[in-house]
DNA sequence: GCCAATCCATACGTTTTTGCATACCTGAAA
DNA sequence: TTTCAGGTATGCAAAAACGTATGGATTGGC
């Protein structure tokens, strides 16, 4: 076969790539953990291997040209093909020591992962482990995270995912909140108390409605992403909010709202991408998990 | 977006696609013009990043492992769209100086481009010019070549065609071989003949079966894959061969047999990729290689 | 309108990679 | 068995690429 075609320097299509995906020659190089000047270097050469401009250089930052817009489809397919490469060949690698990555919402990963990974790390002191708190699920196949815990079953083919319990999920607030609004009992009194909301979330407010609460946007005076920031509202007396039972149950200071009663019971998925189950170390940790999770759920 | 997953070594990549469908070390450090030590060090570093053995040291030479043959797939994917990468950014080139590489059979390219690339060369000096003389069609997508000449309208709809002419192909003796054979005159005559023949060539038995000639196996005593050594077994006198008349009318010592009748009539294209086309150098060569087989032929 | 922040390009010393020469190995043929 | 052809790995000097430091330029905020 004829090579010449593909004999380029790679490299520098893949400064390309993460140049005009972050939009700065700056912000490409932190991600790539190289300097600026240096990939400045690469793009320019490649540019001069190539014989056409990417980019304009327009005051503070980089511009793709029309030209660089229509190769970054092709560094893009690189892009992709590489990062699979990457993902098969950790797949096949056998070693149980190394770096594994967790993705979990932020108050699964504040409460229910830490004793977990302390224990796992007293099995396998090999494994140093990162966790990715972030209440949007991580995308398995760009490889944000090796393993998530997941609330909903996912349904992509290449991802396999195991079902390890149900988080019983109830309304949680201050004992000094209550007695501030007079320690009500009835439905009807709680429909006047203050929640707070989550951005947009429907699934939120369908749950309380099924439970009984007609809610409207006035009882919502507190909203935060942050699931972490919420819980510290509630447990300061700001206003009513959610939590795992177990979690919230353990916290001294603050009560159930109405326990007797169920708001939302919710599953609990641990996923992996299928390729990377074939890899030792993700498949103890993916194991591990599923039995902890299991046998604590 | 996480590079992480990306963030390799892709010349490593490249080193490896090459290697394993080259089949050895050396072969590919030929291919890439690098050298076999560079290559070497490059796979080896590749199996140490990824942590999985791409070959087997196995004697003479290197053997896919099956992680190996895994992960080929996907530096094949990185290679087509390194391929397309490149190709793209020719078409993007607008320097008409440079490096064109031309495609035809044997016999074009040996009696019919070269008076037309020195006309090239004295109008446009600044073009090198390659010329694959090749019986099989060169793979414009892959850029074995950048503008072919055929006998045939390409079907793929990346590539454009222009039909420049025709060609009628007689078959041609010389005049001391049709001496020997007695001068035949008539058909039956020439069933007697010796001919030459391309390889497993029907469509070239078919036109002669039409022409009226009835020919068996022992008709073709000599066989070539070559046009240039089938037309040197015409000159010197070993059997009949096939040529384009204007061609073979010029060669003194051999005449066209039976001259009235015609043997086969073949349209000529030239064929470029569509994205070359846009690259002006390979656009200047097109069009002024149309316009001289146009008005040629 | 000025200042701070951010970004890109260039200069220079250092690190990494490459090429050359060479040693070593295997398989086939004399 | 010896020899030879073809292939892979290693030592060392040259070349290429990289990082640090720095200058020039533009945007956004006060």
């Amino acid at each position: 076969m004829d090579w010449r075609s593909v004999n380029f320097d790679w490299n520098r299509a893949r400064a390309f790539l993460v140049t005009a995906e972050e939009g700065s020659l700056s912000a490409a190089a932190r991600a790539l953990e190289i300097t600026q000047p240096t990939l400045s270097r690469q793009v320019t050469a490649l540019e001069k291997e190539l014989g056409v401009a990417l980019f304009e250089r327009i005051g503070r930052g980089l511009e793709l040209t029309p030209n660089g817009l229509d190769l970054l489809q092709h560094v893009r397919a690189m892009g992709e093909a590489a990062n699979q490469l990457a993902l098969t060949a950790s797949g096949r690698s056998e070693s149980v020591e190394g770096h594994i990555c967790l993705s979990a919402t932020e108050v699964t990963a504040a409460y229910t992962l830490p004793p977990l990974i302390q224990k796992l790390r007293q099995q396998q002191p090999g494994i140093s482990v990162e966790i990715v708190a972030s209440n949007h699920a991580s995308d398995l196949q760009r490889r944000e995270a090796d393993i998530a815990l997941r609330a909903f079953q996912p349904t992509q083919p290449e991802l396999i995912a195991r079902r390890v319990g149900d988080i019983e999920v109830g309304l949680y607030a201050s004992t000094d909140y209550l007695s501030a609004i007079g320690h009500p009992t009835t439905l009807a009194a709680f429909n006047r108390a203050d929640y707070i909301c989550f951005g947009e979330n429907e699934r939120l407010i369908e749950a309380m409605r099924h439970f009984g609460l007609e809610l409207s946007r006035q009882n919502f005076p507190l909203i935060t992403e942050s699931h972490l920031v919420h819980w510290e509202l509630v447990k300061q007396g700001l206003a009513i909010g959610i939590m795992p039972a177990d979690i919230g149950d353990r916290e001294p200071g603050v009560v159930r709202v109405m326990p007797e009663r169920s708001l939302l019971t919710t599953p609990l998925w641990l996923v992996a991408h299928r390729e990377l189950k074939t890899n030792r170390r993700v498949r103890v940790v993916f194991d591990f998990l599923a039995q902890e999770l299991s046998g604590a759920g």
